[in-house]
DNA sequence: TTGACATATAACCCATTTGGTATATATTGG
DNA sequence: CCAATATATACCAAATGGGTTATATGTCAA
């Protein structure tokens, strides 16, 4: 039943919105560390430090230490998986349109 | 912190490897009673009638009734919730290559 | 050296998830 | 009608998840 460990697997840690969040804001602004990225979020600082780790576990953050911080990245290859995971069923809105096919527009315009 | 009701959650849904199996073949085989989703599954009746209603919740599956059969079927819309968010990922890994730029063509290919 | 700062870990709590078994509720065939 | 079939629900146990506070660890600055 279980594909891989609990702690490794990437759908299990994309599937909180904290870790998203935190995603997304390593994504945008790059390297941060636990206070930055502590900041905006109503929770406490174990509780940041320990979704970071789920992150790293998952193969979707890095960190390196800088002086007494630890600055921490995004990693978003194995996000790959998800993203092809999800692909599988891109036929089912394709025909339709839509959103799709002006992203999929946009990147091939881009490509060339 | 929850952006939605726990069993509406499109990501908490797709978390679960069985769930995600069900989804899978629901796509490649159409409609599906829950006897013949059942079959290649390690696990009890209740557990996969369970499963299946929570991705009728999350809006990912619906179902209906022929005779004594339930029916279930792939509602795939809310999977590109998933896309759109991991799509904002893609320019991670974009540049480097490769297997989306791959996906890009076939699909850009098919599309004309 | 020492105190403040930055982060991680430990210990704990409570809610949720996921599985199981037993049972209820259709529905159908005979 | 009755037995068998198909599915859902109730209920329980074990595990996990995500939060908290307290504390350990490491680093810097004065």
């Amino acid at each position: 039943m279980r594909a891989e460990a609990p702690a490794e697997d990437v759908y299990l840690a994309i599937a909180d919105p904290t870790r998203r969040a935190l995603l997304l804001r390593l994504a945008e602004e790059g390297e941060r560390s636990v206070n930055e990225l502590l900041e905006p979020l109503p929770i406490s600082q174990p509780a940041v430090s320990k979704h970071l780790r789920i992150l790293r576990e998952a193969g979707l953050a890095r960190s390196r230490k800088q002086g007494r911080r630890r600055l921490y990245a995004i990693e978003p290859a194995r996000l790959r998986q998800v993203f092809d995971w999800v692909a599988h069923f891109e036929r089912f809105w394709d025909a339709k349109l839509d959103a799709l096919g002006d992203y999929l527009d946009t990147k091939a315009a881009r490509r060339n």
